[in-house]
DNA sequence: ACCATATATTCGCCTATACGGATATGAGGA
DNA sequence: TCCTCATATCCGTATAGGCGAATATATGGT
């Protein structure tokens, strides 16, 4: 739970990422059979992998030549209200609470 | 879990935005609250809570001249795994996952 | 009808980022 | 060492999308 930041969503957020991760569930993959299963230049899917891999969604093991991608061990969304309660004591998050506490005290709409 | 689409995930994949999400977890807000709590102007608040109208995230209740946002009643994602599964049965995912079947018979690397 | 307030939309500008070809890096085999 | 294959990075280009000011729309009050 402690390891999502918004980049995990910014990760999902393009549609080739997206079919990426949706493709790892199947297992790992090294770069060049997601080239040949997608149809993308190898320099589109290694450049994506990485992405995926600085946002937390993936981890990759060499073997040889070949890098192996594969989803991430620690999933880390399960609930997203417990998820976005657990950002409450960190800022902006925590300023902005206080002060929609405050503000709905004496709210004129 | 029918309804999510990569485009939750791009209607989070925003600062502001997520800072928006997380604040709404407090309750309905209008578009002046929202905008004086984060220090926003008004173009970008309206426009940002269209964003996450149209990605499923909220949900809109006009008052009289306000207009209140709230989070989306369905919170579709529970579990990533069985969302990703969930895929399979739809283009492109579908004919992904076949492929990717038929290559891992036969694989070089 | 007119005005004030709240929100949505339009506009030009600007930055972030996706793209694919070319090149660089790294690993194994002869 | 030299060659080949797999992957990563660089480069210029193109597009998506965020920004805030200005304008348009909608609602309620006088």
């Amino acid at each position: 739970m402690k390891s999502i930041e918004y980049q995990f969503f910014k990760g999902l957020a393009d549609p080739t990422r997206f079919r990426m991760v949706t493709l790892l569930h199947q297992g790992e993959m090294c770069v060049c059979e997601i080239m040949n299963l997608l149809s993308l230049p190898q320099s589109s899917v290694s450049r994506h992998m990485g992405n995926l891999k600085a946002a937390g969604l993936v981890t990759d093991r060499r073997d040889g030549r070949w890098v192996f991608y594969r989803l991430a061990e620690a999933r880390p969304l399960i609930d997203l209200a417990d998820y976005f309660n657990s950002l409450y004591d960190r800022e902006p998050f925590k300023g902005d609470a206080a002060r929609a506490t405050e503000s709905k005290a004496e709210r004129s709409c």
